[in-house]
DNA sequence: CGTGGTTCAGTGGACTAGCCAATAGGACAC
DNA sequence: GTGTCCTATTGGCTAGTCCACTGAACCACG
């Protein structure tokens, strides 16, 4: 769910092939276990591994280029120069305690998002929050757990901060967040707590209150590590 | 490094055609006077008018999609989503290095590294993180601007944290902060004022106070923040 | 022995030509 | 008016071709 940018519905997005490529590329990078430094195999052969012309395989890597994820070389080859996404995630995987440094991440992360909120918002985005929390509370009130809305809300927060490359981030860490989120909305009584997080945190970025936005949050993240290390811990 | 005599060498860049088409149309979309939902020309009649294929032209727009600056919209046209500030096919090479943001992002990664690193340092993190100060120390009293002890003490602090998935992060990032670094540390008086900063964050880690740590980094950051937007404004 | 040039295989860069697919807008039937 | 269909225009993608660059092996010369 590459979503934090966007509060805004579904909007059939087309997507283009060299972007569908971009995505396969970098996925069987990370499943082949290739790192920074390592060789993609020719274009040519590439291309048809992936059924594609040379030219969409020419665009995808402009992208990926672009985006820093690769170099393009002329007469060498396609290097890898930056981890991609799915091999942070399978880096971490490979470590047994990794909900602690997904929750210390998130700490460093949204505070500060949520204290640029205080600050940049706007009028659409103190919307999409509003239409969050209100989704969420429609749907903790009818029994649910409100996945869902919580991820719409700290994604609304995430987009108020006009941060291009703290949005970048979240979405790098996105997978791990929604375990993360999965286990902690899955306690008795976890949903209900977690919407009073979430109203002071609205609260203090409808204020323009950077401090309190960003205390808030942090208060808002500790409880959740609070209890998902009780039930991890001992 | 063949010749230590010489201060540069002829730094061939080699660029893509692709890159140029995209610097020719921001540049001639501003002159122009197109602003945000005006269509660029048909693909056909702008590579004419280029004097390139429209495969490479393809190439360039796909450059300009992912930097969010245009929309190509299959069977309508392309159309300008950003305003383009002229300087903006630099940004492509540099992919989204935008000064403040950087520094957002380096606040919100390393005050958290830092309070990390004061409750977990081991005696080795210790030993790296003085190594770092010394050779920073080192450097600036003969003249230098300190940059290699400036990244190294960084580096030993995110090590310190012991948390692998913002060691990540910052890894992601790295690029971007070297830029940012460079910039900050050319200028006169700041190697020595940087140093005194490392030391205060140091001494904090030492104490084992994560409070202080993470503040004494806000502070550090807070500087280089403060002189960069000076050189910016101008 | 080593320095420097040459060759060659492999790689990306770019172009041309062509067909497919989506869109917008007008023509038309009702 | 209203809705449907048609069509010109536009981008999407492919295939095939040639060019330019890189690096390594090779060889000739001093």
């Amino acid at each position: 769910m590459p979503d934090p940018g966007r509060p805004l519905p579904p909007k059939v997005t087309r997507t283009r092939l060299y972007e569908q490529v971009a995505e396969q590329i970098t996925t069987w990078a990370a499943q082949s276990g290739l790192t920074v430094g390592d060789r993609l195999p020719p274009e040519r052969e590439l291309a048809v591994q992936l059924g594609v012309s040379r030219a969409t395989l020419s665009q995808a890597l402009v992208a990926l280029e672009v985006v820093g994820v690769v170099a393009v070389r002329h007469g060498d080859g396609t290097v890898l120069v930056r981890p991609t996404t799915a091999s942070i995630g399978q880096a971490i995987r490979a470590h047994a305690s990794r909900l602690p440094e997904i929750l210390e991440t998130r700490d460093a992360l949204e505070t500060k998002l949520a204290a640029l909120a205080a600050e940049r918002r706007t009028d659409d985005d103190l919307a999409a929050i509003e239409a969050a929390l209100a989704e969420m509370e429609a749907d903790v009130e009818a029994g649910g757990r409100g996945v869902e809305g919580d991820q719409r809300f700290h994604a609304a927060v995430t987009a108020a901060s006009h941060s291009a490359l703290l949005a970048r981030l979240m979405v790098e860490i996105a997978p791990l967040v929604t375990e993360s989120r999965l286990e902690s909305l899955s306690q008795p009584g976890r949903p209900r707590a977690s919407l009073a997080g979430h109203r002071r945190i609205a609260a203090a970025i409808v204020a323009g209150d950077p401090a309190a936005a960003a205390a808030a949050m942090h208060d808002h993240i500790g409880m959740v590590s609070d209890v998902a290390l009780l039930r991890e811990g001992q």
